[in-house]
DNA sequence: GAGCACTGC
């Protein structure tokens, strides 16, 4: 099994840690349900049989072109042409199922709006970028293939053509694009999708945009026309942005929803969910389908067991039950398990993460319990922390999971909370760019001569997060002083690699160590997810088998050996990885990371060394990009960190676990009952010094020699 | 002696 979680044995999951009773009691729901905007869940006028063409299986299968006319945005397209040949920037807001993302690149390219340039759309997923340029490729027909008209580029994956007019891109893509070209004079139409979603680069990119019109206009350069694609929400905030541009609204193509909430708060949701499932599963016929929202890989696993188990009671009425989980850490052919139509007289049930709300989409679900919870990172800038917490959703995630049993026909939701707990939730999610670490952000800004304080967010970040951020890029070398405007020869070299400043400098110091060889390896593997499996019912087979990988020096040095081994084993990879209990997705992907980091190595003219078995070298270019995570022991066998003086503990995952080296470097801290390190190597506190003599001077050490 | 939502270059 090819990932890092083996589910073979979870049924032998101790359900009561959950404190699921076997028979819930049944959770009260409010029949009075209308939403304050009714707006986003409706109906389309005269579209009654519309799922005769939404469905692939359907016998009365219409051509392609014939499906392009019927969407909602075909009626508007020549007015859509005309506000977008009058307008520089134009804000479209659509609803699911418009046929915006698809159409409207093609409706420019045909009306040649773009002129000589490009029409280029950026979208937040790869799987998206990808699918969609397929998709539109196909609609063009003429034998066309991906990379002629209509193309798309993503990371490892550049599928265009000197043809190619309509280019579809991560938006991760179109900034690192726009680090070598700032004005972006490939494109003259950019469409950026999926606005409202506001992922950290899409907000970047609304600043570089706005920016490159405006040069691009002062220089009488060719005009770029800006497209904001989004979901309807926070329009007028989108609209004042971007110097109170028009605005236009294209209905979709969902159905009305029933919502339901509970009459009084359920803290235990999970119990709440097991109870209203079964409601349905009392009401509803075997085939309709249900989905059920919740935060975390253990919790769906015991309500898919509770409901297993339940579904099999024969006091408990209705048709056979399937139970599917749903989560971005599932090896991928349990994912697509979900997608299997269940038979007439069975009834599918998919526990699923919020994963379900944006990056994968299932048809026949009729039915939604929606827990109002989810699972999300927080950063810290005062301590660098990094957090996972389990917290209230806002109210647009509780629309999108609303709209998710909307798709195909009429629907229902059941919301695990109160309507009173509805309205006391935040409006709108708080923007990735609020809550991130902003070194990154600030060092690709600094390659275009801006400085993240002066920069035109839209919505501005903490400022003690840029701060944080200033500070970490002076530590590394990338700047002289956190007022810089500009970046030093080090720093320009940093912005060559898709990686955290942090990485990038550990590359860039290897010549000094001549161990560029081992650490292309260790950075690419820091850059992926972890490799290492760990069954919650095989984990002493696991470690026995990898034992001879491991290493006195630490976590650092022990995946470099499980890498060395892998890249010698040839063609039983697949069982090499299994015998190991390596998590071969990842390792692969490890793999792709490694080629295009050497790649760019090369490019920047540096010589791929090797330092054979001398890992002090290894352990010691780690240290000049990681050198303030490093931890002291100290007298009452504590560790206290060097940096922000904070009481940590060695994570029980690491090899170093169990034992107590003076000093440790540290990858990343994470705060669950306590504070952990991960990823960790030995170092000598004599390297600090000689390393990073400057942040020595502020950073004493006690060198305790506990006995 | 603990546990990891989701993306992206």
């Amino acid at each position: 099994m090819d990932s890092k979680y083996n589910l073979i044995g979870n049924n032998k999951l101790n359900i009561t840690k959950f404190k699921i009773k076997p028979k819930p009691t049944p959770v009260l729901f409010s029949k009075k349900n209308g939403p304050p905007s009714p707006k986003k869940i409706k109906l389309n006028e005269n579209e009654s049989n519309k799922s005769s063409y939404m469905n692939g299986n359907n016998k009365f299968k219409i051509s392609i072109q014939e499906q392009r006319t019927k969407l909602p945005v075909y009626d508007k397209k020549n007015k859509l042409l005309d506000l977008i040949r009058r307008n520089n920037t134009l804000i479209i807001m659509g609803e699911t199922g418009s046929g915006k993302t698809t159409q409207i690149p093609q409706y420019i390219n045909a009306a040649k709006l773009q002129n000589e340039g490009r029409i280029g759309i950026t979208q937040p997923r790869r799987v998206a970028a990808v699918s969609i340029a397929m998709r539109v490729a196909q609609e063009y027909g003429n034998g066309q293939q991906v990379g002629d008209t209509v193309g798309y580029t993503v990371r490892f994956e550049d599928v265009t053509s000197k043809r190619t007019k309509i280019k579809y891109l991560t938006d991760g893509m179109l900034l690192r694009e726009a680090m070598f070209d700032s004005l972006l004079m490939e494109y003259t139409v950019i469409i950026l999708d999926e606005a409202h979603e506001r992922t950290i680069h899409t907000d970047v990119l609304f600043g570089i945009v706005k920016t490159a019109q405006k040069v691009r206009e002062a220089k009488n350069f060719a005009p770029l026309k800006i497209l904001i694609m989004s979901a309807t929400m926070d329009v007028d905030h989108f609209s004042k942005y971007f110097n109170d541009c028009q605005a236009v609204y294209l209905e979709g193509r969902t159905y009305p929803v029933n919502i339901f909430h509970t009459v009084r708060p359920h803290d235990d949701y999970q119990t709440a969910c097991v109870a209203t499932f079964f409601k349905i599963h009392r009401e509803a016929p075997a085939n309709q389908d249900v989905l059920i929202f919740l935060t975390g890989q253990e919790e769906i696993e015991a309500v898919a067991h509770q409901i297993r188990l339940l579904g099999k009671d024969p006091e408990v009425e209705g048709p056979p039950i399937r139970v599917c989980t749903l989560y971005a850490a599932q090896p991928s052919t349990q994912q697509m398990s979900v997608f299997n139509p269940s038979p007439e007289n069975m009834r599918k049930v998919i526990v699923s993460t919020n994963i379900a709300e944006t990056s994968v989409t299932i048809t026949g679900i009729k039915y939604i319990i929606d827990c109002g919870m989810v699972k999300a990172r927080t950063y810290h800038p005062a301590t660098g922390l990094e957090l996972l917490k389990v917290q209230r959703i806002s109210q647009e995630q509780a629309w999108q999971r609303t709209g998710r049993a909307g798709r195909e026909s009429e629907g229902t939701c059941y919301r695990l909370y109160t309507r009173s707990q509805f309205e006391m939730m935040q409006k709108s999610t708080i923007p990735e760019i609020q809550r991130a670490n902003l070194t990154s952000v600030a060092l690709q800004l600094l390659a275009l001569d801006i400085h993240a304080l002066f920069f035109d967010f839209m919505d501005k970040p903490p400022e003690d997060a840029i701060t944080a951020a200033f500070e970490q890029l002076k530590l590394l070398g990338a700047i002289d002083s956190v007022e810089s405007t500009a970046l030093t020869p080090l720093g320009e070299q940093m912005v060559k690699f898709p990686l955290d400043p942090r990485f990038s400098k550990i590359l860039l110091s290897a010549h000094n160590f001549g161990c560029l060889e081992e650490v292309l390896t260790v950075v690419s593997l820091l850059s992926v997810e972890s490799i290492l499996l760990s069954p919650p019912n095989k984990k002493e087979q696991a470690n026995s088998v990898r034992q001879k990988f491991f290493s006195a020096f630490g976590d650092h040095v022990t995946l470099l050996n499980i890498y060395r081994e892998f890249s010698n084993v040839g063609q039983n990879m697949r069982g090499w990885c299994h015998e190991h209990y390596i998590n071969m997705r990842n390792i692969l992907q490890a793999r792709e990371v490694r080629c295009q980091l050497e790649d760019i190595c090369r490019k920047s003219g540096m010589t791929i060394s090797s330092c054979g078995s001398q890992m002090d070298q290894v352990r010691k270019c780690l240290l000049t990009g990681l050198f303030m995570n490093v931890a002291e022991l100290h007298r009452d066998r504590q560790y206290i960190t060097l940096d922000k003086r904070q009481v940590v503990s060695i994570h029980p995952s690491s090899v170093l676990h169990g034992q107590q080296p003076h000093f440790i470097l540290f990858t990343e801290v994470v705060q669950t009952t306590k504070c952990y390190l991960r990823l960790l190597s030995t170092v000598d506190s004599d390297w600090l010094y000689e390393i990073a003599p400057d942040y020595m001077r502020t950073h004493s050490i006690k060198c305790t020699k506990d006995s």
